[in-house]
DNA sequence: CTACGCTTTTGCAGCGCTGCAAAGCAAAGC
DNA sequence: GCTTTGCTTTGCAGCGCTGCAAAAGCGTAG
């Protein structure tokens, strides 16, 4: 493998100095026409392509950013990189791409003074089974924006949707259905499971401001958000003495685990078990039934977080830690309406 | 940002040299026990982590690995991603997630040679519209192994199933089960698209050890292996005056739309129409009905895969192109057996 | 003709590490 | 006692680029 060509040949061929062939890669102002035009000549005739490894190793920089996710193959979490790879790439950065498999010790080590770091200069993080104890511990220097779970404590911007008000406003559609006994599948009560226990929230104040109450024994935590689960935590729901006539699923993969769950024991959805999901991924367009679903706006979610990373990325003095709320809305599908709504 | 520790701070506080340190901390051979052990007191004493980046540019290699695919959300790219990022950390090795959606301007560009070259030491890349021209025109000292379409010219490794066997599989099933009319859905009849063209050679294939011959407007060609393509196509084929009783599509995803529309007009699927999708992903398995398919072995792919990947960036002399065939296997579920054939 | 201010170009050091080859050193051999 | 051998350790150069500050060029004013 012969040598690449370097600045310093271009800088011979050209008769000026590297430093101005630098000059002129870089676009940097202050080179007169005529030098250019040489140097880009000479750029031209001999191939020469700048060194990505050792302007980062100069500039202290690496031009990549990661982005750490619990699953890659969430739906839910590939559509959101797919934007976030966009995002990135429009900003003249890379995307380096991690999945921690929900694994605590790797989601710390992570964000912790690793010697990965150098490698990225910051990280876009979806945390599963983050504690507050391991982002007290983090590396205060690694610019981090946070999406999905828990909130800012200041030293980092925080991306989510409203997951109170918008399972609040699911439960509701379930209540305006007529449904007396709705289950929620995906709860979990434990110090990891904030996200999960903002849902479970919206669900009880949706009932509360009926003047309703929910059975607690319609209230399933399951340890993922999966399909798998979803299918399991029906199949509970089922053998009830008294089974619920509506679901609200902490993600579209347990509705759709739900879903099949309810199809295989031959029951009607809606007509009998009506089914509201969550992250509106491209599955619960085309399933049978279509699935209702709360859907954030992932383009903004993945937009705000590049752009938010990057600035923090640019800037010595690190900007405040902001908490942005995404948009989001309900689409109505097959498995709360019925047949009627239609296709996609 | 107060400066890292660096290998020299080491070595001043161990009392050696900053390339024992260096030795030490690379784990070479032939360094006193006692030298080590001062060494590594002032590694942990000062946090010493290595600079990723110096010592690629050091050492003239990256220690990542590039892996290009059409689409990130396309659950089969997202699963064997997956699978393709734990092969690769085992090893060392950071992988860089690019996606081109599809475009051949953008596949050709990265492999050829390229401005981002030296970020990775290689690439394993899944073309969709890549030209043999393309590839003839690739930057040489790339190692690179190919994923799905095509073959090897010799000069890179090439890793699939055996598309032709596969897909005479599936339809010899469909056959099995006495259907009459089969359609395709998925074929491509044009330079790009190698690897639909093989699954319809296998279809046809299928059909002639029987003395059969497919009806050619049966075969329904998609831009895309997405699901609006299997449903657009579906209801094709179900506006025809004599609409098929099968459908072999070359994707699960297609599958679904396909089932989608069927579903939506009334259909049952097997009963009125069998469908046997390719890939076997998560969907395919929770769907209603769930998916008969083709599932290639994508944990051998990605592990091979990297495996080759990283032999030839070893290598001084690069191996000779090799034709990978991994293995695959017919999984037979509702969509062509029946609600008999059950659950997961 | 000198001085001044501005733009353009240059030289050098250094980012933090590793490859290479030489130097140091202790044990073994003559 | 001195050379040889083999293991440890070291010094230096350099990966290819950019930051910095100084130097050079150049037009204008005094």
């Amino acid at each position: 493998m012969r040598r690449e060509v370097t600045l310093r040949d271009v800088a011979e061929l050209a008769g000026v100095s590297s430093r101005t062939v630098s000059n002129v890669v870089n676009g940097y102002a202050n080179v007169t026409d005529h030098t250019r035009e040489r140097v880009q000549r000479a750029v031209e005739q001999l191939g020469y392509r700048p060194n990505v490894l050792a302007r980062n190793l100069a500039q202290g920089r690496s031009g990549q950013i990661a982005v750490v996710v619990p699953y890659l193959d969430t739906p839910y979490f590939s559509e959101l990189l797919q934007s976030v790879i966009r995002a990135a790439r429009v900003r003249g950065y890379n995307v380096l791409i991690d999945q921690t498999d929900g694994d605590p010790e790797h989601e710390r080590a992570f964000i912790a003074h690793g010697s990965r770091r150098l490698l990225f200069d910051g990280v876009i993080f979806s945390p599963l089974g983050l504690d507050q104890q391991a982002l007290a511990d983090r590396d205060p220097t690694l610019p981090l924006v946070i999406l999905g779970e828990r909130s800012s404590d200041g030293s980092f911007d925080h991306i989510g949707i409203d997951d109170v008000a918008a399972s609040r406003q699911a439960t509701e559609h379930l209540l305006d259905l007529g449904r007396q006994r709705i289950a929620a599948i995906g709860d979990q009560p434990y110090a990891t499971g904030e996200a999960a226990q903002r849902r479970t929230r919206g669900f009880r104040e949706a009932h509360a401001a009926r003047g309703l109450t929910p059975r607690e024994d319609l209230i399933i935590s399951t340890p993922r958000f999966n399909r798998p689960d979803g299918a399991r935590a029906m199949a509970h729901l089922l053998d009830l003495p008294e089974p619920p006539d509506a679901v609200f699923c902490y993600s579209d993969l347990v509705a759709l685990g739900a879903i099949r769950t309810l199809v295989s024991r031959g029951l009607r959805v809606p007509e009998d078990v009506a089914v509201i999901g969550y992250d509106d991924i491209e599955d619960g367009r085309f399933s049978n039934p279509t699935v209702t679903t709360i859907s954030p706006d992932k383009e903004a979610i993945a937009t705000t977080a590049v752009e938010r990373l990057l600035l923090r990325i640019g800037s010595s003095t690190p900007p405040e830690g902001l908490e942005v709320r995404a948009p989001h809305r309900l689409i109505i599908r097959e498995s709360t309406a019925g047949r009627a709504t239609g296709t996609i």
